[in-house]
DNA sequence: GTCTATACGCGGATAGAC
DNA sequence: GTCTATCCGCGTATAGAC
């Protein structure tokens, strides 16, 4: 893994923004800026506000496969059920300044206004929602786990940081399987 | 209840706009197109684009109060439990044609920008919360429950409409509640 | 590769007619 | 109370220098 690219200081720039400001108020001046390049050289790199766009979406791609992978490792060791790592990286306050939450939250914040932004975040609630489902072999199980997810996914989105759920992720996560 | 005002027409423009197109295209000219009128018709009830927004603001926190108090009400003659009301109106597709849910789902969207619609936002699924914890009498069983709504939410958003929990919440409330 | 300068269109808001 | 006309600022994108 080589030290980050320019075009990955720019994507990292462009999540920063729309998750501290909003997608709203994204300016390639803004994002350039926060890069560290001027509007020229951002353009250069990306040659469209779109291209912009579709290099954040790639990210999050990205992401959500390793994320998924790291989950699956950890169930395989017995570290920690793929459920427990879900809950556990959407509701911990470390695990939420993790890139991967912090890319997705972006990712959702765009999703009101870009279509593609909206099927990329679908595809990866999907993904989990698959991983899920396979690991506690019922299908409505899994999409009750995956939805508290999205239900502390969408406080995010809100500025809520903490609630009980959020605190006591993992008493609520045996409550549900029942152990 | 009077037949409704020049006022709410534009607001129901601008919120049908905001759910369809996303909250980046909105203009004060498609949101008057929509509403009928043309754009000095609109700068005349709504005075700049921030009035506009606190507008619907406004009507997500007459909505929601109204939304509540219909669920004490059903909860207090026995037809159904806040839980089940609340549930219902976020998974049930009729129910999500309902003003409110359009009018929530619009308030979301903006609130990726805009703090004081976030602001609203927290507001209502706070007192969402609030009704659940007193009635299931546990704090972790009221927020488990608004986490649910949340999520669906967070996919109506999205852009996903149907889900195994969506079509089977009642099943899925059945499990959490234990009977 | 990265920057500066600039063209161009669009959206918000005001003034004033009807 | 609603419309038309207009101003102004901002954001995207291009051209071209370094």
């Amino acid at each position: 893994m080589p030290r980050p690219s320019q075009r990955d200081r720019i994507v990292d720039a462009y999540v920063d923004h729309v998750v501290s400001e909003g997608p709203e108020t994204v300016t390639l001046d803004a994002v350039a800026a926060r890069a560290g390049v001027s509007k020229g050289g951002l353009l250069y790199h990306f040659g469209s506000k779109e291209a912009l766009l579709a290099g954040m979406l790639e990210r999050v791609r990205v992401l959500t496969e390793a994320d998924i992978a790291a989950a699956r490792a950890a169930a395989a060791a017995g570290t920690e059920t793929v459920a427990h790592y879900y809950l556990r990286t959407s509701a911990d306050d470390p695990d939420r300044d993790s890139d991967f939450f912090r890319a997705m939250v972006a990712v959702l914040k765009v999703a009101g206004t870009e279509e593609a932004a909206a099927a990329t975040a679908r595809a990866s609630m999907a993904a989990w929602h698959a991983v899920l489902t396979e690991e506690t072999g019922d299908e409505l199980t899994g999409d009750l786990i995956a939805a508290l997810g999205d239900g502390i996914y969408l406080r995010a989105i809100a500025g809520e940081r903490s609630t009980p759920l959020t605190r006591d992720w993992d008493v609520t996560l045996r409550r549900l399987l029942g152990n």
